[in-house]
RNA sequence: GGAGAGAUGGCUGAGCGGUUGAAAGCACCGGUCUUGAAAACCGGCAAAGGGGCAACUCUUUCCUGGGUUCGAAUCCCAGUCUCUCCGCCA
């Protein structure tokens, strides 16, 4: 969310930054809304002023007024509390302003490639997908998924779920051991203000799987991504500068809806509605985000390297970021069944903008209090990296060979066949 | 599910309905002292919002929402959450 006090001081600059993210928001009312807001508050200040006064000087001749003055305070703390609400609506639907390193564009292909690392392999035969080597393995089984639960889930089975496990593991004890990453696992269920806080509500409901409670409940969600419930870890809190930067990670499931992406990949374990992913958090003083950035995307790209998979990485034009972002940097490996890079993580900083919805902040050495800044990156997505590795290892006879660095974690497999 | 207790500043923790934005301690910052450090002593230290070029000033905030009152952290009602004990259970 942005701070209204930042936007009024160049309100025009700030309408034509955001016009690079495409998006319909009402600035005129904005505008107005805030310049009438202010003067409500101002009379709604007076009021107070006087009653406060009344009160302090107890002079008992002066109380019928002071009655007097609640009345009409309270008509207009009705009328300003309609505008604040008014304005807050607007405010939180609107997205992050992107950094000047973004380029700007429309949608995807208006991303920018900043390089291409690894092997691409060189079969000798023609390599198949993912779904086709899981099947014939009988070790993916996306039929009894659509049995027992319904379409865009599967069943990983016997080797391949050890794979799961193993990749999990793997990832998880490099950013502890060599990333400094702390250790996190949290719970799966967000509520609603966790979900407001870094951006998936109000705006991105119906992306979210909601759970059903009791009628009064507090409203809960399943987090479509461990990013929510690792930065809010921090909401509500003026941190030690002391403490940042703090780096966080979690391999947890990730439930989306997949709303309007009918039709997309719908063979295959690419798009599902749960999936496991290892997700890196880090809080950070707000001007080391970019820094932090670049080292975060490090994280995720050596896991690729350690895995030795093809892969390039991507800067997402000003139309393609995710809501809360200022700049992000997407990793895509290589598949060979598709011929082409498919995204593995994404690695975003968005600036203060979850600080502010979170309300997290620390002081500086001149005692100000400000805004951290957050980032999420993948690192990376379990699903998809079990697809590559399928798709990368496989060899003629539609067997797996195991990367080396997975097999201590595998109880020393070599490669994964049919029995 | 049954019975109690509680929710106050970065943290711990006081608080008769009226200079309480809130004692005290810790933490933190500055200073004195010291070769240096520690200790001791002195001083400072909440956030959000409005107005002002600024110095500064005003308002709000003691879980949330209502109510009583000229005046509420303090009284009343409702709700949320947390903790303890018992039961049930992974």
């Amino acid at each position: 969310m942005h701070n209204l006090k930042e936007i009024r001081k160049n309100f025009d600059a700030f309408e034509k930054e955001l016009k690079k993210r495409t998006t319909e928001i009402n600035f005129s009312q904005l505008k107005k809304l805030d310049i009438q807001n202010r003067e409500f508050i101002q009379k709604k200040e007076n009021l107070e002023k006087e009653k406060k006064d009344i009160s302090k000087s107890k002079d008992k001749s002066l109380f019928a007024k002071s009655k007097e003055l609640s009345i009409s305070l309270d008509e207009i703390s009705k009328k300003q509390n309609v505008l604040k609400s008014e304005l807050e609506k607007i405010l939180s639907n609107i997205p992050n302003l992107p950094h000047p390193d973004v380029p700007s564009g429309k949608d995807e292909n208006d991303n920018v490639e900043i390089g291409k690392f690894g092997q691409i392999p060189d079969f000798n035969f023609k390599p198949k997908s993912h779904y086709e080597l899981g099947e014939e393995l009988g070790m993916l089984d996306f039929d009894l998924a659509t049995k027992t639960t319904g379409s865009r889930f599967v069943f990983v089975k016997s080797k391949l779920a050890l794979l799961e496990r193993a990749l999990s593991n793997f990832m998880l004890d490099i950013h502890i051991q060599k990333n400094g990453y702390e250790e996190i696992s949290p719970p799966l269920l967000a509520s609603e203000n966790t979900m407001f806080g870094t951006g998936q509500l109000p705006k991105f409901e119906n992306d979210q799987f909601e759970v059903k409670l009791d009628k009064d409940a507090e409203r809960k969600f399943l987090i479509p991504t461990a990013e929510v419930i690792l930065t809010n870890i921090v909401k509500d809190k003026i941190l030690d500068i002391k403490s940042l930067p703090m780096r966080f990670v979690a391999s947890t499931p990730c439930f989306r809806k997949e709303a309007g992406s009918y039709g997309k990949d719908t063979k295959g374990m690419i798009r599902q509605h749960q999936f496991y992913k290892v997700e890196m958090v880090s809080v950070v003083e707000q001007n080391k985000c970019l820094d932090e950035l670049e080292r975060m995307t490090k994280c995720a790209t050596g896991i690729l390297d350690l895995l030795e998979l093809p892969y390039r990485k991507i800067i997402l034009c000003s139309g393609d970021m995710g809501f809360s972002a200022e700049k992000t940097y997407d990793i895509e490996v290589w598949l060979p069944s598709e011929n082409k890079y498919r995204e593995i993580s994404s690695c975003s900083s968005c600036s203060t903008f979850q600080a502010v919805r979170m309300k997290t902040r620390y002081k500086d050495s001149n005692k100000d209090t400000l805004y951290a800044g957050t980032l999420n990156g993948s690192g990376l997505a379990i699903g998809r990296t079990l697809i590559a590795i399928l798709e990368n290892y496989q060899q003629k006879d539609g067997s797996i060979t195991i990367p080396k660095v997975l097999k201590p974690y595998m109880n020393n497999l070599e490669k994964i066949s049919i029995n």
